[in-house]
DNA sequence: TCCTCTATTGAGATTGAGTCTCAAAGAAGT
DNA sequence: ACTTCTTTGAGACTCAATCTCAATAGAGGA
């Protein structure tokens, strides 16, 4: 399916409105694998010419996210990042701590046991965060 | 070692003076098992007639966080939460979506295999976020 | 196409966790 | 007690994110 079609699906669904400002947002996040933030976001656009306030970027992205169209990052660093969450598997992530570098990483015997311990602990788990912080080795990482 | 004798090597080693505020909040923290946050050790130890101010809340957090007495936590709620890291060994945290409740949970294969898949990309991690949210079974909560 | 009804947008105000400022208070050594 | 230097508290400030509301613009019907 297109991502024009995957962002009217869900509009329709949620009763929204299709408008240029939310199909800019959407092609953004799609056209980046950056795990960029929302200013981010607003500043790539303003970039190239497209009038979206901050504010319409907030509210767009939110209703992306409530819809798995997008995934919404925590990476402690104080604000959210965002990414295209259609068309691809599941993964977390790997961040150095020195340079930002982001690798993602997939573990199916991982992904099992933390639904298995969640269970025996009376969990029912519908989502979760696995993010390895350390120093990677990269020679053009300040951390050398 | 006592507490307090904690609080004490570590003020020395940064060159930091020994203050009752410093002890209140770590005595407070040390008292409660449940992931408070900085408003709420404040709240607590105002509500023991102990004077300390908010700044000072969250400053003695940062030394006590940079010198592993405390672990700082960032559950998806938008502020941080506290716990005593010490005579205590490392968990992770499973949280109820509606009732907030924490469980920890800790799994020495996990530990292991994240240590080593970081390693194959070329990472050494420092500290790793792993955090299951979902519904638990409690006939108290409130998603019934 | 034009009209009407609503939803959406943008600019700027607001929120809230956390940080900073600086004068007054206090720890520690003499 | 005196001196020196750190810490504290009150409130100003920061910054990501949210909210407000008047102006704008989809969408469906005439
Ligand atoms: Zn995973
Ligand atoms: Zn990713
Ligand atoms: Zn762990
Ligand atoms: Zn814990």
């Amino acid at each position: 399916m297109h991502n024009t079609d995957k962002l009217k699906r869900i509009l329709h669904k949620e009763n929204l409105r299709y408008t240029q400002q939310r199909q800019e947002v959407w092609d953004e996040i799609c056209a980046s694998d950056e795990h960029q933030d929302a200013e981010g976001i607003y500043n790539s656009l303003r970039k190239r010419q497209v009038n979206v306030s901050r504010a319409t970027v907030y509210r767009t992205i939110d209703v992306l996210v409530k819809n798995n169209l997008v995934r919404r990052l925590n990476l402690d660093d104080g604000r959210s990042r965002f990414e295209n969450k259609t068309g691809i598997e599941h993964h977390d992530h790997i961040v150095c701590l020195d340079c930002r570098k982001i690798i993602e990483f997939m573990d199916g015997t991982i992904e099992k046991m933390q639904t298995r311990i969640a269970k025996e602990q009376g969990f029912e788990i519908v989502r979760h965060v696995h993010q390895l912080f350390g120093r990677c080795l990269d020679e053009k990482c300040p951390n050398k």
